[in-house]
DNA sequence: AGTGAACCCGAATTCCGGTTCCGAATATAG
DNA sequence: CTATATTCGGAACCGGAATTCGGGTTCACT
């Protein structure tokens, strides 16, 4: 893809971004149900264009949420530098829930589940959650998580989050029930 | 409502039932993506007919949505009846998840927060609020849970189960994790 | 057992949004 | 500057799904 980056001509490179800026806002905003009409007209191109850059409006939904993964890994990567084990873990979950917070595309797509032929995204969903199971772990041998808590526990937590987002900012107080749990022992 | 059922012819009354529950079920299996004529199919009856009973889709949608709430409500008024503080939470919040697990179309209708002209479920919804608020309000109390758990907590913690309830059958660990909390202190 | 209102049916229509197509416009090489 | 390959634009197309509509059917009352 890189090759193909360069070999593309300079208008159609520059559209390309427009393109996926549109979208990215467009969906950010409103999920799932954004017409392709729409996205082109916030980009000041015609549909056409779109269809020359990307094949349906799968793949240019996929390559949104592609760029949203590349930022929570570069978020990532920065929480593992992080000298206290705790802070780093703290730091990559309150990090990623914000920013994926105004993003309704990206959440819905995560809560969704199904999502077909997503394959493209799995390079860009391991590189994350590669650098999210050390920083758990570390977390855990640090004796700041309890023992049994893994990479897929960090996924339930920051799915759960995810999912009282929608208006109300209520994901915040959840992350801190979960965090101490609710029950009295 | 009450009076108007009465009225209703009987062969139309029984129609109704059926798309009521044909819908309940297809709803329930594959959510959002069910078409009217399919549920019109599995009920043995022509479109046309679903259209008297119901103003359109959303209509019938809202109509299956409270039906749940009423389900969720008897089981709650049920939970309310255990001596036991604790157990009768307990009760209610597993008992709450698994009624729901099933049905997709009610968890996606409850995740989507967005809900239109949802107002008619309003009083359906009110009811197992007001059960669930005291039985939250009895397990605090006791001394089961944190001192500021309230009603809205409980929608958090049922949320988050939710959302991780397709597929995999994780959402009981999350569960646990959401009463026990992850962190270590 | 007749009558009319209520009800049912499902083909036809409408609506909606993704996708295609090809002439016009524009960038780059020579 | 010209030629040629690329890219753009957006009206037209198309399929899928909701909704309508009017003629046929069934109930319930007398």
């Amino acid at each position: 893809m890189a090759a193909a980056e360069r070999s593309l001509r300079a208008d159609a490179r520059r559209n390309r971004e427009a393109v996926l800026d549109a979208a990215a806002e467009l969906f950010a905003q409103d999920g799932e149900n954004v017409q392709m009409d729409q996205i082109a007209a916030r980009a000041g191109l015609g549909v056409g264009t779109l269809y020359r850059h990307f094949a349906d409006k799968q793949a240019l939904r996929a390559a949104i949420i592609g760029r949203r993964f590349e930022t929570v890994t570069r978020l990532a990567r920065e929480a593992e530098e992080e000298d206290d084990a705790w802070t780093a873990f703290e730091t990559l979950l309150v990090g990623y829930l914000e920013s994926v917070e105004p993003d309704t595309a990206f959440r819905f797509s995560i809560l969704s589940a199904e999502e077909p032929t997503w394959a493209d995204i799995e390079s860009e969903k391991d590189a994350f959650r590669t650098i999210m199971t050390r920083i758990c772990r570390r977390a855990v041998e640090a004796g700041h998580l309890r023992a049994d808590f893994d990479a897929d526990d960090f996924i339930l937590i920051t799915r759960g989050a995810m999912a009282n987002m929608s208006g109300h900012g209520g994901w915040r107080r959840h992350l801190t029930l979960q965090l101490e749990g609710i029950r009295v022992v």
